[in-house]
DNA sequence: TCAACTGCTCTTTTT
DNA sequence: GAGCAGTTGA
C-alpha cells in the first residue's frame, strides 16, 4: 500500500518533508489529521525512523486514541514504542521516569478541578479571607494563567496590579505549598514541572532530547505559553517539529491557549521553517465554504487561507428568524424530520449547534415531542460524577493514604456521622503535629484521649473511618483493582447509599457498575500494571467511550465541542447578538474576534446543509429579551440565502418590510436573493397598512398549543385578534403580533 | 447533624 | 428557571 497514493500535492509535501521546523496552515477539512498519520507512517515505513524515536502530541485523549488507530490500520504491528497522546500524559510520563532516573522518590498525586476548590478553600481559611469576595473560581483561573505563563509566586508578587492581584499572589504562593506538602500536582504543574525540572538539570533534557527525533504537534493553535516552551525544548536538538494548526478555529483563549503562539512565535523561533498550507477543502459545498469564509474574513492579523473545493454548489444557505426559543426549536426539529423523510439524511448525519449548554433544553423538548432520536454531547462527564468520584477517592486512600484531597472527600462518605467540626478539628491538630491527616487519625487511635481534641463520642466513627483505611490499604497490596472496589463498596455500603429508590439513584448506581467495568477491562488490558497506574490514567482522561452509544441520534452540542467533527446537515441556533457573540466578548476586540472563529467553526462542520437561526425574543436565566440578529449573520453574502421566513408577528417596535411582511415562502433548494430583515432595508419601509392576515377556518400552528383552527379574528387599534381552537389546548385569543403562530397552508 | 430554606449566579471545557 | 452552596432552625 502506498502512504502518498490519495493525498494532494501539499498534502503530500507536509508528508515528506521531513527535516527541519515545518508549520502547516491548515484550513477546516484539509485532512490534517490523515497529514499527521500519513507522515508518522512514512516516517517508520519509508524513511525507517524508528517509532521510538517519534512522539505525536495532541490536545484530547479522543484525538490520541483515533491516531493510534488509524496509525495501527496503516502500519499494523509496527508502533510498538510510538508515543502518541496528550501534553498532559505525555509530562505525566516522562516525570515519572525522569524523577526514576534522578533516583528521587517523590511519588506525585494530580490534582483535578474539584481537589483545586477543595484546596483553595482550605487556603483561604488559612489566610482569613472571605469566599464571597474572593472567589475560589477567579482565584484559581488567575493562578492558572500565571502557571500557563510559567509564572510562579515568587514572581507573580513582584507585578500585582491591584489589590486583588496582590491577595491573589498571597493565595498563590500558599496554595503552591499546600501542593507541595500534599505530593500532588494540578494539570498546569504537570506541565510546568519538567520545564522546571529541565532548567535545574540539563542532563535530563539532553535524554530527553536525544530520543525524540521526530516531534509532531496537533491543534496547534489551542497551545499555551508552557506547551510552547515545552514543544521548542523536546524538539531544540534535531528541530524536526511539525506543527499543525489552523488560526482561524482557535477558539480556547480563554483557558489559556494563545494564539500567538501559530500566528507569530513559530515564525519568529524557526526563521528557517517551511510553511504549508492546506487549502483544499474535503468536506464543505462551495456555498457553505464561501459563507464561513466571508464570516471569518472579517478578522484582523490573519493569514487568509482561499479555501477551494471540488464539491457543488450544494443548497443555499437556509436563514430562519423564529419569534422565540421555543418556536425556534420547532423549526429544527420539523426540518430535520423534513431531512429525515425526504433528503435521505439520518438522524446520525445531523446536528444541532448552540453557544451555551443552557440553549439545549428547548431543542431537547422539542425533539422529544416529535420522537426524534438524539443525543446530547458535553454535561457532566462520567470521571466529573460524583459518585464515581467518591469510589475513586477510595481507591486513592487505599494507594495512598496520605493523599489528603481523597481522604476529606469520604471521610464523611456515606454519612458516618463525622460533621464538619470535627473533620475541622482533625485537622488543626494534624497541622500542629505537622503530620497528614492519616497520620494524626492513626494517633488518635494510638493514644485515646491524650492531649487530643476530640471527645470520645466524636471520635468513635473517627475510629471507624481509619480502620476502613486501614483494611483498604491492606487489600490493595494483594487484591486486584475491581476486587479493591467491590472491597470498597462492600465496606461502605456504596449501594444502599446511593440507590434512594430514585430514578436518579439507580443512574448513578449503573455509573458505579460502570466503573466497575472500566476496572475489569484495564485489568484485562494492561495485567501488568496495578493501581497505581490505572489511578494516573483515569486523573488524565475526562470521559469513557461508551459501549453502547446508540448509533442513529441527532447531535447536540456546542460548538466547543464541535471542533474536529463534521456532519451533513448543522443548524445553529440563537445566532443572536449577546449570544454569538456571547455577551461578555462584545466589549474586548480579542474575544470578539474570537466569538467569530467559533462561528466559524460551526459553520464549517456542514457539509451540505446549513441553517442559521435567530429568534427575535429568547428567554434565558428567567428573563425574556428581546435580541437583534447576530453580526456574524449581516457577514453571509445574501446570494448565499435562502428560505427567509418573516411572519406578520413581527413587534410594531420594528415594522417588517413590505417584502418580508407576511410572505411565506417555503425553504427553496436554489439560491434565492432576499432582503434579510435584519439587514436594514436600502429605503425606508414604506407604512403597510396592517389588515387580516388570518380568517375563519384557517388552519394554525402554535409553537406552545400546537395545532388549531381560527374561529374569529378582527382588527384592533393596531394589531390583529385571533380567536383559535386548540387541538389540546381548547380555545385561545391571540395577538397576531406576539403569538408565535403560523399559517398552515392547505 | 441534618433537613429545609434562602440567595446568588448563570459562557465556552480539556487535562 | 434552576441548580448549588451556604445558612438557619430543630
Amino acid at each position: 500500500m502506498d502512504i502518498l497514493a490519495d493525498l494532494n500535492p501539499s498534502q503530500r509535501e507536509a508528508v515528506q518533508a521531513i527535516e527541519g521546523p515545518l508549520l502547516i496552515l491548515a484550513g477546516p477539512g484539509s485532512g490534517k489529521t490523515r497529514v499527521i498519520t500519513h507522515r508518522i507512517a512514512y516516517l517508520i515505513r519509508e524513511v525507517q525512523v524508528s517509532p521510538y524515536h517519534i512522539v505525536a502530541v495532541t490536545f484530547t485523549n479522543k484525538a490520541a486514541r483515533e491516531m493510534r488507530e488509524r496509525l495501527e490500520r496503516l502500519l499494523g504491528g509496527r508502533t510498538q514504542g510510538l508515543t502518541v497522546g496528550t501534553f498532559h500524559a505525555t509530562c505525566a510520563r516522562f516525570l515519572r521516569r525522569d524523577i526514576e532516573h534522578l533516583g528521587r522518590d517523590r511519588s506525585f498525586v494530580i490534582y483535578d478541578a474539584d481537589d483545586q476548590e477543595a484546596l483553595i478553600k482550605q487556603v483561604l481559611k488559612d489566610l482569613q479571607l472571605n469566599d464571597k469576595q474572593y472567589r475560589p473560581g477567579a482565584l484559581l483561573g488567575r493562578i492558572s494563567r500565571a502557571k500557563s505563563e510559567m509564572v510562579g509566586p515568587a514572581e507573580f508578587v513582584k507585578h500585582t496590579e491591584s489589590y486583588w492581584e496582590e491577595v491573589c499572589s498571597r493565595v498563590y504562593e500558599r496554595y503552591q505549598k499546600l501542593l507541595l506538602d500534599r505530593n500532588a500536582l494540578d494539570f498546569d504543574d504537570l506541565l510546568l514541572t519538567p520545564v522546571q525540572l529541565y532548567q535545574q538539570h540539563p542532563d535530563v533534557l539532553a535524554r530527553t532530547q536525544d530520543r525524540i527525533v521526530h516531534l509532531l504537534v496537533d491543534e496547534f493553535q489551542d497551545t499555551n505559553l508552557v506547551q510552547y516552551e515545552l514543544v521548542k525544548l523536546w524538539g531544540d536538538q534535531l528541530r524536526n517539529i511539525f506543527v499543525v494548526g489552523d488560526e482561524d478555529q482557535g477558539i480556547y483563549s480563554w483557558r489559556n491557549a494563545d494564539i500567538a503562539n501559530i500566528q507569530r512565535r513559530f515564525r519568529q523561533d524557526y526563521p528557517e521553517r517551511r510553511e504549508i498550507i492546506l487549502t483544499r477543502n474535503y468536506r464543505s459545498t462551495r456555498t457553505i465554504l464561501d459563507a464561513a469564509q466571508s464570516v471569518i474574513a472579517r478578522n484582523p492579523d490573519r493569514t487568509d487561507k482561499q479555501l477551494v473545493t471540488e464539491k457543488v454548489a450544494g443548497p443555499a444557505i437556509t436563514l430562519y428568524e423564529a419569534y422565540d426559543e421555543s418556536e425556534e426549536s420547532d423549526y429544527v426539529a420539523l426540518e430535520i424530520a423534513r431531512l429525515y423523510r425526504e433528503g435521505a439524511l439520518n438522524w446520525g448525519d445531523m446536528a444541532v449547534m448552540y453557544r451555551t449548554n443552557a440553549q439545549s433544553r428547548a431543542i431537547e423538548d422539542a425533539l422529544v415531542r416529535r420522537g426524534i432520536p438524539y443525543k446530547l454531547v458535553g454535561g457532566t462527564r462520567f470521571y466529573q460524577r460524583r459518585e464515581v468520584k467518591d469510589v475513586l477517592a477510595y481507591l486513592r486512600l487505599a494507594h495512598n493514604p496520605a493523599d489528603a484531597g481523597a481522604l476529606e472527600r469520604v471521610i464523611n462518605v456515606p454519612r458516618r456521622g463525622i460533621g464538619q467540626r470535627t473533620q475541622d478539628e482533625l485537622v488543626r491538630w494534624a497541622r500542629r503535629l505537622d503530620v497528614s491527616t492519616y497520620e494524626a487519625l492513626k494517633k488518635l487511635r494510638a493514644a485515646p484521649g491524650e492531649d487530643v481534641p476530640i471527645s470520645g463520642r466524636a471520635a468513635r466513627p473517627l475510629l471507624d473511618f481509619a480502620r476502613l483505611v486501614d483494611e483498604l490499604v491492606e487489600a490493595a497490596g494483594r487484591l486486584t483493582v475491581p476486587e479493591l472496589l467491590d472491597l470498597v463498596l462492600e465496606r461502605t455500603a456504596y449501594s444502599e447509599y446511593i440507590r434512594d429508590g430514585t430514578e436518579e439513584g439507580e443512574g448513578r448506581w449503573e455509573n458505579v457498575q460502570e466503573l466497575r467495568t472500566v476496572t475489569a477491562e484495564y485489568v484485562t488490558r494492561s495485567p501488568d500494571e496495578g493501581l497505581s497506574a490505572f489511578l494516573e490514567e483515569v486523573a488524565l482522561v475526562s470521559d469513557v467511550d461508551s459501549l453502547e452509544e446508540q448509533p442513529q441520534a441527532v447531535t447536540l452540542l456546542t460548538l466547543h465541542t464541535a471542533k474536529g467533527l463534521e456532519f451533513p446537515a448543522v443548524f445553529i441556533v440563537g445566532m443572536e447578538e449577546g449570544l454569538l457573540p456571547h455577551s461578555r466578548s462584545i466589549e474586548a476586540p480579542a474575544q470578539l474576534a474570537e466569538e467569530r472563529r467559533l462561528c466559524y467553526v460551526g459553520m464549517t462542520r456542514a457539509k451540505d446543509h446549513l441553517y442559521l437561526l435567530h429568534a427575535f425574543r429568547r428567554t434565558l436565566y428567567g428573563n425574556s429579551r428581546v435580541n437583534d440578529a447576530s453580526r456574524f449573520l449581516k457577514d453571509v453574502p445574501t446570494q448565499l440565502i435562502a428560505g427567509r421566513q418573516v411572519r406578520g408577528e413581527r413587534p410594531l417596535s420594528r415594522p417588517a418590510s413590505s417584502e418580508s411582511r407576511g410572505a411565506w415562502r417555503a425553504p427553496a433548494t436554489t439560491p434565492v436573493r432576499a432582503t434579510p430583515a435584519w439587514q436594514e432595508p436600502a429605503a425606508p419601509a414604506p407604512a403597510t397598512p396592517r389588515g387580516i392576515t388570518f380568517k375563519a377556518g384557517d388552519k394554525v400552528r402554535h409553537s406552545k398549543f400546537g395545532e388549531g383552527t381560527v374561529i374569529n379574528s378582527e382588527v384592533t387599534r393596531d394589531d390583529e385578534q385571533v380567536t383559535v381552537a386548540f387541538v389540546g389546548a381548547g380555545v385561545k385569543k391571540l395577538l397576531v403580533s406576539y403569538a408565535p403562530l403560523e399559517k398552515i397552508p392547505a
